[in-house]
DNA sequence: CGTTGAATTCATCCGTGGTTGAATTCTACG
DNA sequence: CGTAGAATTCAACCACGGATGAATTCAACG
């Protein structure tokens, strides 16, 4: 079935193709997703990925999404002051983990960075520039640079023992369980 | 070069096959290593891999090595009582991950976990019956178990980004400094 | 020394998966 | 309508990498 040519209607193939292939990153990391699987499941021909967005490493690289603007993200952290930023960021960490909508690309871009060098530098990157060099930026106190950092970790630690390994006591923690007891231990490398 | 044949003299090809298993696993995770890199590694042919550990999945169990009994750890950890065993906690976990000898073993077992279900599953293994298990039973109040995951969850994310990410600023820091500021947080969780 | 078995390599097979160029079907626009 | 170009599939190539069975060299032991 699905034979050759141009599909009749008004469809949005590329989309698909591409969240096809967040979903297949984000469930068996890069190595695991192969480019056949994520035509399979966006139901197209393996050649048109390649049509659509080149190699595979460019179809990662497209598939790797930010839950927003970098900096908004920081400004919403560390707007309001120094008080209470430890629970602002595990709550807005939990805000864009929990959507389905940023969960997968979230998830693309942390498998990555244990896959290949260059999705190690991707979360380098981000964390580098926008959470530590940003947030640590309005701490005060000697090594803010690396109280930060030590946060950051704690939240990455989360995102892996409970969305990654499924670790069954984080899986049914509720979110604001969480929140109230990792925006302390956050707030606590921030004051 | 090498020809056919046993080699003279008295050699333990097999635990060097083991050990450039270990070190390549570590350092390109399960999927990046290949039978033939790690042959390679070892100055020895592909064949003589599967010739002493079977399978590829084989190999890898047999190099996901444990850094001491587990049950001799929590022991180590606990022991003492409650009080002080965040920073024991800490200083156990660098302990080990900082040495050589283990690093690798533990590196493929992290990355591992990343890779296949089997590895995440190992992961769990571990957590699960050591660590939460037998260090939460020691706490005292609500939700031990969430609050024992959390702050091993701290310490996941730390390896993460020392050993894996090698994000600079947690890959410069002294291991004392580290085990100062992250004590006091496990305590948090344990207290 | 001769024989057995372990250690080691050789040659090779085969599946998987990324990638490509040509062919086919549709839409848009004159 | 006709033609250009975009969307889509077809068919195939090719490299990489895991696996295997036979052949070769050595050690151990009588």
């Amino acid at each position: 079935m699905a034979r050759a040519g141009r599909r009749p209607g008004d469809n949005d193939t590329r989309g698909e193709v591409l969240a096809a292939a967040r979903a297949t990153f984000a469930e068996r990391g890069y190595h695991g997703a192969t480019i056949r699987a994520i035509a399979a499941t966006a139901d197209v021909d393996p050649a048109l990925v390649h049509h659509y967005f080149g190699t595979k490493e460019d179809l990662f690289a497209a598939a790797v999404r930010l839950p927003m603007p970098p900096a908004a993200f920081a400004e919403r952290i560390i707007g309001p002051g120094v008080d209470g930023a430890g629970e602002r960021l595990a709550a807005a960490f939990f805000e864009v983990w929990e959507d389905p909508t940023t969960r997968d690309g979230l998830l693309t871009m942390l498998r990555g960075a244990f896959a290949t060098d260059r999705g190690a530098a991707v979360l380098r990157d981000f964390f580098g520039t926008v959470m530590v060099r940003r947030l640590a930026g309005e701490l005060d106190g000697e090594g803010a640079e690396l109280r930060m950092t030590l946060a950051a970790s704690h939240l990455i630690g989360i995102a892996v023992l409970r969305y990654v390994v499924r670790f069954p006591d984080l899986e049914a923690a509720s979110v604001d369980d969480l929140v109230a007891l990792v925006g302390p231990r956050l707030q606590a490398y921030l004051g």
